[in-house]
DNA sequence: CGATGCCTTGAGGACCCTCAAAGCAGGTGG
DNA sequence: CCACCTGCTTTGAGGGTCCTCAAGGCATCG
């Protein structure tokens, strides 16, 4: 039904359901091969000289707004580090809800929730037309024998996701409605900043409702807090165009945590 | 303030902080070195001959009830499987609170969030006596070179964790407060099953305000949770003691969604 | 036996979801 | 080029879930 397979060296446009009837050649012919240490930058990994020398190279793939990258359940054979674009990956219940688990951009890994089951365990699509690194699961963990310290390094781009994930978990159990939007905004803001897109104004790639899943509020919820900042003067907001005006008070925001849990009690107890 | 350094091969008894005062020789000696295979088992990796023929032992550590087996912060050196007992892991924010994130068992590795970070980015405090195999990250990582599939081995073990998160995350985010609590017992269930400690009839190692915290709840929702249940015959409740009388009702309950999102909106909408 | 945690249960209210309507942009087709 | 449609966003009104505050029971421990 959807064959991610990509036979090994050759290119391939990945261009199911076109949707918009644009031709792959409207793509500008970039640049379709990664070196290895190309993808450690991407990652912010350290290269060592080995890896430098590395001549396996790995392909490119695209794909265009709302297309899938994989799917939940299908067989797990690569890992995708996000070069251009942004994407979202959600888990989909037997009950057809959507739940929105993170928004990855370029220099992060998706997949690896897939490695454990041997099957992708969610599903990545694109929320803009975007350009990943297509890296084989079986060569890419190979190469970690190989190279000094690229197996740690992958165990840490791992352990970040984790990381992440537990500051996800942090948010919507135990802070308030405006408070997550404030910090999902200071975090996009800063992630813009870091890929040279301007942390002070940029374009959110997502949808209110799919900011309210990522965050576990409702869409209106969500378009009022950000009504509220801009009354506030702490940002400009036109549609999908943020201008953040005052980044302290958004990420000071953190607290104010009427939410799930329990406000000031108990704290903490045993002393160390 | 607190070093966990274990000089190299010594058998050390973590016993800080008495709290009781049981002596160390209370504990029965046990077993106090684990095999890389034994540590394989634990994990449920599958051993390969060249892992049963591996001579490097790991050493067991010994902690109480209370005690904490690493401090945010602290420079990172091992990660640990848990052998037996039960523990928790939570971080704490600046304004004290602590959330927490998991309730690891018989099987699980701990500590994996500060690989990355080079620092524990979180506290895992044991929650009953307990016992754990201390692997040593750079040994153990370099073990992933010199054995044919451990290091895939690992990573599953890591991709399992982020399913795990991930878990929790869809249920924070998407579905209502009984709903969870059942959730969270059809899970305790499962785990006490697999370990052998009767999935029906169980302990639970931690407070209700715990199961809160982990919940993204308050500890009187969980408990009027509990009474809830109970008076529709799905459980037994007395204090810590469970037994579950009927597990298909409460691993039911997942549906049920009024928290955080749109309930049956929208759904999907590109068709595959 | 008093002190201390932990758990249960009740009453009131805050927060945020649900439902509803209207304004706007982009795309399609006449 | 404009009408129309669809999808996204904003804003308002009402109500439900779950938090907060409070009091009392029941174990464990010094």
């Amino acid at each position: 039904m959807f064959s991610t397979s990509i036979p090994a060296k050759q290119i391939v446009y990945q261009l199911k359901e076109p949707q918009s009837s644009v031709p792959a050649a409207a793509f500008p012919a970039y640049k379709l091969w990664s070196s290895l240490k190309d993808v450690c930058d991407l990652l912010r990994i350290a290269a060592t000289p080995s890896i430098e020398q590395e001549t396996l190279q790995f392909q490119h793939v695209r794909y265009r707004r709302g297309q899938r990258i994989y799917t939940m359940g299908q067989p797990f054979k690569a890992l995708y580090v996000v070069r251009d674009g942004a994407l979202k990956t959600v888990v989909v219940d037997d009950a057809g809800q959507e739940q929105i688990l993170s928004f990855p951009m370029r220099g992060d890994m998706i997949g690896i929730d897939g490695i454990f089951p041997r099957l992708y365990s969610s599903e990545a699509i694109a929320l803009s037309d975007c350009e990943l690194v297509y890296l084989p699961f079986k060569q890419f963990a190979a190469l970690g024998k190989s190279h000094l310290g690229l197996d740690s390094a992958i165990y840490s781009v791992m352990s970040e996701d984790l990381l992440r994930e537990q500051s996800v978990i942090r948010m919507l159990g135990a802070i308030g409605a405006e408070a997550r939007v404030a910090q999902f905004l200071a975090w996009m803001s800063k992630r813009f900043d870091e890929i040279g897109q301007g942390g002070a104004a940029f374009s959110l790639p997502m949808s209110r409702i799919e900011i309210g899943s990522y965050l576990g509020l409702s869409l209106e919820t969500v378009s009022r807090a950000f009504s509220h900042f801009k009354k506030a003067g702490f940002i400009s907001v036109d549609r999908r165009t943020i201008d953040i005006h005052d980044w302290q008070a958004l990420a000071g925001l953190r607290h104010a945590a009427p939410a799930g849990s329990q406000k000031q009690r108990d704290a903490r107890k045993r002393s160390a």
